[in-house]
DNA sequence: CTTTTTGCAAAACCTTTGCACAACC
DNA sequence: GGTTGTGCAAAGGTTTTGCAAAAAG
């Protein structure tokens, strides 16, 4: 990977925020600072910078690919109030089952649903 | 929520299998018994029946939902390798941390990823 | 008869991609 | 100079939706 002002630029917006921020709201940001910066560029970079495990991809079902610039093991909540996405360093432990089925697990993604507390 | 023929079936056929079908697997399927039935219905119920409890959504890395007929409590294993979904009946542990933060969880879903017996 | 559901096709939406040009090393 | 990255716009794939007709109760 070499080096390009849009992939830093990137980079630094998602390891600057904790808010787990999706493709088009990371474009935005990076606008602010790069006017001319396309969203296929940011699309690129996200794709390239997660398959290098630079930056981590979160699933959701508002069916937007989030991304979190924390790599360290942890897991996440989501407020379906609010839709507030909460990080939990306190991981899930993987179930013992897993061992008899004969898996090799080598990654885990575990989301909660509930309600902040501010939306209950 | 009225009874409706098409409606039956795709519950008959996702409470039927164990695969973690996408919408369009369900409608090739639902196809088979029901040659008119319309991609549009498929997606409609399915969505209809997600909100109603009566199925489970699977947020993958494939971009694509995955249905889920059995809604007792349960995580999964997607395989890298073969991309098969596995199910786990022994579910994550909540992480403790959640109470301090208060926050009330009242789902979760937790995904193992790594390599089945086959690919490893 | 009123309301819900369907089939069809079009639209919406997010994400990827082809291409010519620019930037990197 | 060869290769990788960019901007732009078009294309791709999945999911949603508007509408008139059909089915349900």
């Amino acid at each position: 990977m070499r080096y390009s002002r849009q992939r830093e630029l990137i980079i630094e917006i998602i390891k600057g925020r904790k808010d787990h921020p999706t493709a088009d709201m990371i474009y935005y940001s990076a606008r602010e600072q790069e006017p001319n910066i396309s969203l296929g560029t940011v699309y690129r970079n996200l794709k390239q910078l997660a398959e290098e495990g630079v930056i981590i991809t979160l699933e959701t079902e508002d069916k937007r690919l989030h991304y979190d610039g924390d790599t360290s093991r942890h897991s996440h909540f989501i407020c379906n109030g609010c839709g507030k996405i909460i990080d939990l360093f306190k991981p899930a432990n993987v179930p013992s089952e897993i061992k008899y089925a004969g898996l090799t697990v080598t990654g885990e993604k575990c989301v909660y649903y509930g309600l902040c507390g501010n939306c209950q």
